[in-house]
DNA sequence: GCGTCCGGAGCACGATCGTGCTATTCATGT
DNA sequence: ACATGAATAGCACGATCGTGCTCCGGACGC
């Protein structure tokens, strides 16, 4: 790895951070320069546009998310217990860093705004719901749990899980956002085994 | 009402309709100000900086929401009947204005962003929160719904729900958002009735 | 060790941001 | 009908936005 990808990488780590605070869309070119203590030309150069910067944010992003999150969901023993480190990977990583939130808030920020983020950020979305449902399909299919429930629809669920933990814990600051989500996550895998 | 006082209303309908395709944050004087066909510095006479124009903005919103989600469900019979008008509601009024949505992305907008639009953010969401755990413990004394579960844990998870709901509805345009949405309301209100 | 080439700085651009001040036009009460 | 005050436009400001040059110095291959 040469100079430029070093700095390059460098660079998008502090924008991961920033995108973590102000949003994606917060993340300017300015404020990421001067967090840098790089000129904005300097660090333009690397980038050719702001999108591919945003790019380049998400999709490190997403390398972080899979890599404390979905992976060593993968390598746990399927069913309940993959379920179990999945929830509380998520939960402990968007607790600490920015992995989580920032597809959260970027969503949201660009959910009317057609372009090539949005799109990419359509794309993970799917990717992720994918995932979930098919850690519910493969617990399915060895009797663990219902299946009689789309595992879509477990996807979906889990997904508002975190949502509200996010809003709960972010916004409010709210001290009992974890436990609620807990206690929420606890309820759902309850009606989804079949050994209730 | 005074010429000033109309306009000044159309304005922030104007500014609503905005606020809800590009968020809180994303709403500026000078879009705001082409859209009324009114120059800047006229428009901004009405709101004497950026911060009244959003909070005139969240203002507006709210009353909206409460009007078309809050007081109808306020005035049907308690129980049951009274959250499932609610989330009729609530799903509906989202899906076609600006109201619901506006303060979900509003929310992530400013949720590490410290001021009086955060502040207010955050009283309005206690008080939605409130509600909605004061229509569960009103369903409750009557004996419709379990006893034994936090009306703040209901008003936390339903607002998960509605959050996933917009996540799918307006960043996947997911057809199925609705139909999930309303099964995963089938599911909480079958694990808080008594008459189950 | 030297020449090449890339990473980065300096500087500048047009646009737009939020915010003021100063007129001017319009509505409104008497 | 006229005076008065409110409502809006014109214009300007410093700052910052994203985006482009050009140019230099230091890293790296030979």
């Amino acid at each position: 790895m040469s100079k430029g990808d070093a700095t390059r990488q460098a660079v998008i780590d502090q924008a991961v951070e920033i995108a973590g605070r102000l949003g994606v869309a917060g993340l300017t070119i300015g404020t990421l320069a001067s967090a840098t203590e790089m000129s904005k030309s300097g660090l333009y150069a690397h980038f050719r546009s702001k999108e591919a910067l945003q790019l380049a944010v998400l999709a490190s992003a997403r390398e972080h998310f899979v890599d404390q999150v979905i992976r060593p969901a993968l390598s746990a023993p399927r069913g309940e217990q993959r379920v179990r480190v999945l929830f509380e990977r998520w939960l402990t990583t968007s607790s600490s860093g920015a992995a989580g939130c920032l597809f959260v808030s970027a969503a949201t920020e660009f959910d009317d705004q057609p372009g090539a983020v949005r799109d990419q950020l359509v794309r993970d979305h799917w990717d992720l719901a994918e995932s979930l449902a098919q850690v519910y399909r493969s617990g399915a299919k060895d009797g663990a749990f219902r299946d009689d429930l789309a595992p879509e629809q477990f996807a979906h669920d889990l997904h508002g899980l975190m949502l509200a933990h996010f809003h709960a814990y972010r916004l409010l600051r709210d001290p009992a956002a974890e436990t609620r989500t807990r206690y929420a996550f606890e309820r759902l895998m309850q009606s989804l085994l079949t050994t209730a």
